[in-house]
DNA sequence: GAAATATGTCAATACTGCTGACATAATGGC
DNA sequence: GCCATTATGTCAGCAGTATTGACATATTTC
């Protein structure tokens, strides 16, 4: 399974081969894939300084955000989406509902799943982690007019794993829908 | 100098996450965290399986990287890019220049230096992992069309740390401008 | 009742980062 | 020439996050 993208997608040369855009051999593009490297370190780095503070880590923010986006998710779905195995999973998520952060429920139907939720800390914890990194997003897209935003998202989408990308933006849109708006008025 | 982003910018969730609620404050960007989370990790993906398989890891990647890039650098400037200690790095770059991947070579004016060069084999292996990045890069990029790509550059450049931002572009200049071309016809 | 599922846990290992302390060699100022 | 500084390397230990493998428990499903 990990070696599918590899032979599936062949190298750089195969895709000049169907003709798909790059012109001869294509030198790489050494200018975004730089650029990738330092604005995702950087982006990551807000947070990290907050969470480092509380004795946290990057895997714990990780948790906190898909919890605190999609609650009541099960902790199979939360191994799904973060690809980690169920043990390292466990010591994040143990540490995260130790100190308060994150809850969990039995399922209704099922007995066996443990639901979990973000407490009243969690939630503040990851809007507060979100904020930075909204921050540092919006300041840009600012900069870039509302074309740009549409652009940057049609390139992140792009940049996933084809037989991956159905499956998240199927999970951001039904958290959009799940949770419209925060604050008060419950539905 | 760690803590700026956060006195800097100001709270924008801070105030809600005291549960102070506050109406606009401007919801989260939601679906663009996620996106750039989801397409930064399959991004690095396609090298960690070639990579594995060597029995290297990221940080092996990314000096393989820079020294490709930067001919001649000294380890010093090596660090100062990763922003890493010379511990951590002393420990991949061993590794890289025992498998025969990187080589150093004394600084002609100073003999202290360390200036720190790909073998074939290096540049062969940097090359592949870039045409791998390259790869999923340009097909995204195709899609977009050719303005698609001064807008995505322009995001990554405004999501780096601004104070961090010329150093990065400069680095990137000099680097472009030292190999043009790869292939066959040396200066 | 047995098999499958959802989850948790113990133990060992790998990779990558960190701090602190020292060592070596070369440079540069005096 | 002496000495402080610089560039680099190295040893030892610790932390965070990931892995594999094995096993335990509770619950559902057939």
């Amino acid at each position: 399974m990990a070696d599918i993208s590899l032979t599936t997608r062949p190298d750089t040369h195969v895709q000049a081969a169907r003709g798909e855009q790059i012109a001869p051999a294509s030198e790489p593009c050494w200018d975004l894939i730089e650029l990738l490297f330092f604005a995702y370190r950087d982006f990551v780095g807000d947070p990290d300084e907050v969470l480092v503070k509380l004795g946290f880590g990057r895997a714990h923010h990780r948790v906190l955000h898909f919890v605190n986006r999609n609650p009541g998710m099960k902790v199979a779905d939360l191994l799904d989406v973060l690809k980690i195995t169920k043990q390292s999973l466990g010591r994040v998520l143990k540490q995260l509902i130790d100190d308060g952060y994150v809850v969990q429920r039995e399922g209704d139907h099922d007995r066996r799943q443990r639901l979990l939720y973000v407490t009243p800390a969690g939630e503040s914890l990851a809007m507060q982690l979100a904020g930075l990194q909204t921050a540092r997003i919006s300041r840009v897209l600012g900069e870039l007019g509302p074309a740009g935003r549409e652009t940057v998202r049609r390139f992140l989408v792009g940049m996933i794993d084809a037989d991956d990308r159905e499956r998240v933006l199927r999970m951001i849109a039904r958290a959009d829908r799940a949770r419209p708006r925060r604050r008060d008025g419950a539905p």
